[in-house]
DNA sequence: CTAGCGATGTATCGGGCCGATACATCGTGC
DNA sequence: GCACGATGTATCGGCCCGATACATCGCTAG
């Protein structure tokens, strides 16, 4: 899961971890949390040992940085190799069951620009049925159990329910732009 | 963390794993997904070695059993002692920013009905003010990256933005409730 | 009658990922 | 001139998961 997210950042442009991190933090936030270094550094090694990624020397034109950050230390800059984004393809089009479950199909989603629409469709209809099945549970435990549950508990529940069923919705918009062939920026939001 | 919810649940009754797995897997529904075998069991053996629960031989008395459940198999019933309800309720009023995390956090929930008032608001504000930071961020990466981003990215910030500012109101709500001594059962819903 | 199947039930193993921690450098402000 | 926060790399112990194995019970189809 990780494997997918740092190729495909690393397919857009090289970087060294920290920056990989920061990146991750912002593209997966509504996913996931920030994920850790004890999880980066040996993927990172993973990665290079299979021959997905390689370090490149730190880039030397430094036209245009930030700030005027003229550090040249320890820091290892990551690229994406030929076989790297042979990987990156083939995990991004596997449509397994792992790929609805809550982080692997947020990973997923992140990069659905760089996915084909029959792929796209396969993910979304995927996630929506679990969603759906996750939502009728709450409704069986909220119409069988109810009595046997204390307020907290049943609040819990209804609260689970309401996103349950705001997330199929949300799903079943996309996948009907999705089908018009419309991306979700065309979509109008109210400011 | 499972500690808690394994000590929760064998406060309110005995039970083997199985059970307690599919106990777990309805109160905390809303929160996680079902715990794996390859928590529970090794979880059980750590409380069972620190002294917190112990094997209470199958019950003998199983009367009003669901459907008449001859079996007397393998079966190991668990119990918490004295030193766990201790435990249990250190760990309940324990306040630290990892009772804010998503999956702790709904397992203290879960067992509100059990946790002084005082506990209660404590947990329900560090969690809205984490949600609050969490939704700053979705915030910030909108107006300032908006144009970097595609537009399956910005989807999903436009989607994490509105389940924080959901969860946000939905922890509003809670807490005036609690400051105004109304469990959330007393919280009218349209059916 | 029996063979198979699905639910119940206990248990282990490898691996992914996290939080804590350590350590070093750089730019900035006091 | 020095403390501090941001940048940056790295490891370790531990929690938890998914896969897997194995055994029993009750039901039902052949």
């Amino acid at each position: 899961m990780l494997d997918l997210a740092i190729l495909g950042l690393l397919h857009e442009t090289p970087m060294h971890g920290y920056e990989l991190r920061k990146q991750l933090a912002t593209k997966l936030g509504a996913i996931r949390a920030a994920i850790s270094y004890g999880s980066l550094y040996p993927t990172l090694r993973r990665l290079q040992t299979a021959g997905w990624i390689t370090e490149a020397g730190e880039t030397p034109a430094d036209d245009a940085d930030v700030p005027p950050l003229t550090s040249r230390r320890g820091r290892v800059v990551y690229k994406i190799t030929a076989e790297g984004k042979e990987r990156f393809q083939d995990l991004l089009a596997r449509v397994g069951p792992e790929a609805f479950e809550d982080a692997a199909f947020g990973v997923h989603f992140a990069f659905f620009a760089r996915t084909e629409v029959e792929v796209r469709l396969r993910i979304l209809e995927g996630r929506r049925r679990k969603i759906e099945e996750r939502r009728e549970g709450f409704r069986e435990v909220l119409a069988r159990a109810a009595e046997r549950l204390d307020a907290y508990t049943l609040e819990l529940q209804r609260h689970g329910l309401e996103a349950a069923d705001r997330e199929v919705r949300w799903l079943e918009e996309l996948i009907a732009n999705e089908r018009k062939n419309n991306p979700p920026a065309d979509n109008p939001r109210r400011p």
